[in-house]
DNA sequence: TCTGGGGTCCTAGGACCC
DNA sequence: TCTGGGGTCCTAGGACCC
């Protein structure tokens, strides 16, 4: 059977949300991500009126209001855009029972085999964008291919509200067709070094041989490079992500330097990060502790032990170990990270000889402290030491 | 214009085991 | 004394994505 394929991507997501919910926004550039005069913040989402002023996406706050300081700049509301991104993937599921959703904005519709139910792709992508529209507000921009990978790269080609069909058998003459930045996977170091090999088109990369690529970019890449440009890569339904992790880190508005501050900052990353792995019912042994100095540089150190992060404490305790380990005193601290790794079920069996009493006793109150919050979102239940501020 | 936050996957090397 | 080959688990750093 034929495969078909849809990927579907929400325009301008966050932006166009805050002009759903904001009539006065709407027709305006609006930019996600900030206010002015936060020092260290990027640009998360820029409406199109904001783009045709040169804002993008990851540019520094501090640009994008040099220039289009007539703006409106929000700092956005994650917890509306993830309410709004469900409703969109509910619609989407009415088509397909395969629904991959890759991150907030977008999914991939597998379509196979659904013709004679829901007709021919091209009429369930329009019917799908109609009902997005109706019932949600938002434009989507839709790719359809016989790949995956070829409806990922179609649903950017004709943004806003696109639709873009790429027909069976066209596969490779639209790959070539493409400028080496356009193709998925692709980032700035890979760019660099295929501009340095001499390749500068997709059709460099097709013309050489899978051998070749490999030993000029290795094992992974070569590989990946010798099937994109042919319309394949890894992506796949029903492949499991195998290493799930959680993690939260901040980037403090002055870098750190006193110890205080920064374990009170390390504290309030733990418990972020262990009440998330309680509401996603995980466990892990793997702490990783990130720091990133004041010149930008970013070192990591991470350690497994045999028993799992019991709360939040625990996981405070293993990271201020690793933070006195790793850190180098008197440079200052721009961006602390902590992280979970390797996570476990949480129905997997723990060991009873390594369970503590006072620790379960502990997890019980922070459970307690977490249901609380979720009931009341406003509520302010947290450790003392993250009150005084 | 100094560069967010949340992820996944890959690489290269070391430890350890048979 | 100059030393295999394979497997697994772990670590630090990097590339890439939205």
């Amino acid at each position: 059977m034929k495969s078909v394929f849809l990927h579907v991507d929400l325009d301008a997501f966050f932006a166009s949300v805050e002009q759903l919910e904001h009539p006065e926004y709407r027709g305006k550039p609006v930019i996600v991500g900030g206010l002015p005069g936060d020092r260290r913040a990027v640009v998360s989402t820029a409406s199109y009126e904001a783009r045709k002023f040169g804002v993008h996406s990851a540019m520094p706050l501090v640009k994008a209001v040099a220039l289009c300081p007539d703006a409106i700049f929000v700092r956005g509301n994650y917890h509306r855009y993830q309410e709004k991104s469900q409703a969109v993937m509910d619609i989407f599921s009415e088509y397909s029972p395969d629904v991959i959703q890759i991150s907030v904005d977008e999914a991939f519709i597998d379509l196979t085999g659904t013709e004679r139910l829901f007709g021919k792709a091209e009429d369930v992508a329009k019917r799908i964008k109609d009902e997005v529209r109706e019932k949600t507000g938002l434009t989507v921009s839709v790719g359809i291919a016989s790949t995956m990978y070829i409806a990922k790269i179609g649903s950017g080609m004709n943004k806003p509200d696109g639709l873009t069909i790429v027909p069976e058998g066209k596969e490779i003459e639209f790959m070539l067709s493409l400028p080496l930045e356009k193709v998925w996977g692709v980032g700035g170091k890979t760019l660099s070094r295929l501009l340095n090999a001499g390749i500068r088109t997709t059709r460099d990369i097709y013309c050489k041989s899978e051998s070749l690529l490999i030993s000029l970019f290795g094992d992974s890449t070569g590989r990946f490079l010798y099937e994109a440009v042919r319309g394949n890569s890894g992506l796949t339904f029903g492949g499991e992500a195998k290493n799930h992790s959680i993690s939260s880190e901040t980037t403090f508005d002055f870098d750190l330097v006193e110890r205080y501050a920064i374990d009170t900052a390390l504290m309030e990353l733990s418990i972020n990060v262990v009440f998330r792995m309680m509401r996603e019912k995980v466990r892990s042994r793997t702490v990783a502790l990130k720091i990133r100095y004041e010149d930008f540089t970013t070192v990591s150190i991470q350690s497994t032990q045999d028993r799992v992060v019991m709360n939040a404490d625990d996981l405070f305790a293993r990271c201020q170990a690793l933070f006195t380990k790793k850190w180098e005193s008197g440079r200052g601290i721009r961006l602390l990270g902590v992280g979970c790794e390797n996570m476990e079920d949480q129905s997997s069996p723990i060991q009873k000889e390594l369970f503590d009493f006072g620790e379960e006793k502990k997890a019980r109150v922070e459970e307690a402290i977490y249901k609380m919050k979720n009931k009341n979102p406003g509520l302010e239940v947290t450790k003392a030491r993250l009150l005084k501020k």
